[in-house]
DNA sequence: ATTCTACATGTGAACGATCCCGGTAGCGAT
DNA sequence: ATCGCTACCGGGATCGTTCACATGTAGAAT
């Protein structure tokens, strides 16, 4: 490429090849009256004649819209972040709307720094709203919130633990474990163990408290020796299952807290020798489509991102596009409702 | 939220407040010469007590520089695009640029408008560069490359098919199909059979040329009975690997083009009572973190597509800051290697 | 014929920054 | 005392648009 890069055509050059004067182009361009028909289609054919193309960047200085949506993510190799980008991406356009995106490089360990050059990146450009689509980890995001008066912007927040006044889209990931438990319980299985995400996750604390409480609610014990941690991945998924496995022998099923560390489980238990689902039942979360071919099928909590990530454009378009009249805009938490898929994994088979 | 929205600070109000011309703010913010220490120092004062941050707009307006990348992606929800991404994404970051994002809605029936749409409306938002990270399926890129002589802005094309005078990166596929199938032929097995992807997609056409080549080379026979096709998902996979099982019945191995599809193949011969590794080894493609937790473990084809995100934007960025100077930049085809892992599905037992 | 109205068009300022150039003030050298 | 140089600083134009307002022109109403 490389190309001699021409000088971009302006509004003003195509006035001049009109013979009109700027303004009628504008009115022109933005299908506005008080021009006539034949001049109006004279600076169109202008405007094709020369590809001339509005500079979208002198827009927004004027009109103090840019158009443009920030969105900060982390982790996108990861299967949920990624799903919910593209249905913020998607929406985003669909709503006419573009995305500037940034990704926190870690957000295990938060630099408040980094974090506040990106956000200050993004308001130098002027976007018009901010989704904050990093998962909840740590406090990784106190800093922000405290921050959010001085950032004249409008926030929507993801998958997080619901604050009033604050504009929220979650999954109901309480729900989603319970309805994965009590799927167990129902099936007959007594002695349910738990393989938990980094508790540090909010969504990683949900799901497990949900375990615990499902199990109380059925009359039944919850003790330490009956979950283990892992990280989300499969790699620390592998650890995780043999210490639960030895620590919790009785075991007959268990709830994963996502369907990567479920594989590992699958594979930890096979290489012990266990038949499943006869010796153990499994459970994961998420839903992704790989899961169908696991094997056994897994049974899992599928939950939409691609909807998290839609909800969350509409919502801050809302606010958007409702802030200027209604001055005082009440946001509320969406919640999303996750929903059981039931494969052959968690099946109790006849005895 | 909804906060009413304060007007922002501006460089004209520093200046006033630190009782300065615009143009000494200006050269403070710039680290230029020419202004007193302790001029430097007021400004810098009241800059912090205003909390002021430049317009990244209006910079760019003046410098006709965004210091922003065009992307445009498909499929997010695939694992492909959004490793590519996370490493564009942070490469971009590190090298002080910002990424404006935009998905196709769909890849595989190409609508020229939507394309040229989402093109200009990045050209409109001046990017200084654009990334085109879509998948080569049919003919979708040659609107764009017609076209492209009217971006007066540098391309760097993701995974294609290579062009002289375009700058290109991609992994090099058909030497990542040849490793894998040489290590099947290495390990002893002489009737090979492979999977493919959905052969309008470049990528899946490699593959399959260099698994047929490979066979050849080694004296074998290549038959259309010894393949199938699938579309990349497992889902699609679990149909052809059942096909490929009636058609090939005395296949002992295979190449899949892709891990989701082994994982299906995988689970296709286990309910087909096939022994793994025994009766049938497999081999994928992509090396994704959870296939080493297949059962069995899976040898599989590691493309580091975050690397190729990285590649992408070194050189679009290159271009941008060259070009000026020497104002015909030589476009090359950058090649990434893939790196074959060896794992329990594809090792010969002794029988 | 004159005033009014409605439409068609142009003018100048503004958005928030940068850059070119010209104007001071201070200081050593003549 | 004047010249000249350099460091410091400000004015005005500029980037590509839009907006508020002014101006011009025609036909209708009086």
């Amino acid at each position: 490429m490389a190309a001699a890069r021409k000088k971009r055509v302006t509004i003003k050059q195509v006035a001049e090849e009109a013979d009109v004067s700027i303004q009628t182009v504008s009115r022109v361009l933005n299908d506005m009256p008080h021009v006539a028909p034949d001049t109006r289609d004279r600076v169109h054919q202008v405007i094709e004649r020369l590809q001339y193309r509005p500079s979208a960047l002198a827009r927004s200085l004027i009109n103090q819209r840019s158009m443009m949506l920030g969105v900060i993510t982390a982790g996108l190799t990861y299967i949920g972040p990624s799903h919910t980008l593209d249905g913020i991406a998607s929406k985003a356009e669909a709503m006419g709307y573009s995305v500037l995106l940034n990704e926190l490089p870690r957000f295990n360990t938060f630099d408040f720094r980094e974090t506040r050059a990106i956000l200050h990146g993004m308001l130098a450009r002027q976007v018009d709203g901010v989704i904050w689509a990093v998962p909840e980890v740590g406090n990784n995001r106190n800093w922000v919130l405290e921050q959010l008066p001085n950032f004249h912007v409008p926030f929507v927040f993801l998958t997080m633990n619901p604050q009033p006044g604050l504009p929220v889209v979650a999954v109901d990931n309480r729900t989603g474990a319970r309805l994965a438990v009590e799927h167990l319980l129902q099936q007959g299985f007594r002695r349910i163990g738990h393989l938990a995400g980094p508790l540090v996750w909010w969504e990683a604390r949900e799901r497990k408290a949900a375990w615990a409480e499902t199990l109380q609610a059925a009359g039944l014990p919850v003790e330490e020796r009956m979950w283990a941690e892992g990280n989300w991945s499969s790699r620390s998924g592998e650890p995780a299952a043999g210490r639960l496995l030895d620590q919790y022998p009785e075991m007959d099923a268990i709830f994963v807290a996502n369907d990567q560390m479920a594989l590992s489980m699958l594979s930890v238990a096979r290489t012990r020798g266990l038949a499943l689902p006869r010796d153990l039942a499994v459970v994961g979360f998420d839903g992704i489509p790989e899961s169908a071919y696991f094997s056994p099928p897994l049974t899992t909590v599928f939950q939409d991102l691609h909807q998290l990530g839609c909800r969350a454009v509409q919502q801050l378009i809302t606010m958007l596009e409702d802030s200027p009249e209604s001055d005082e805009f009440e946001p509320a938490t969406v919640w999303l409702e996750p929903e059981l898929i039931v494969r052959e994994s968690s099946i109790r088979l006849a005895s």
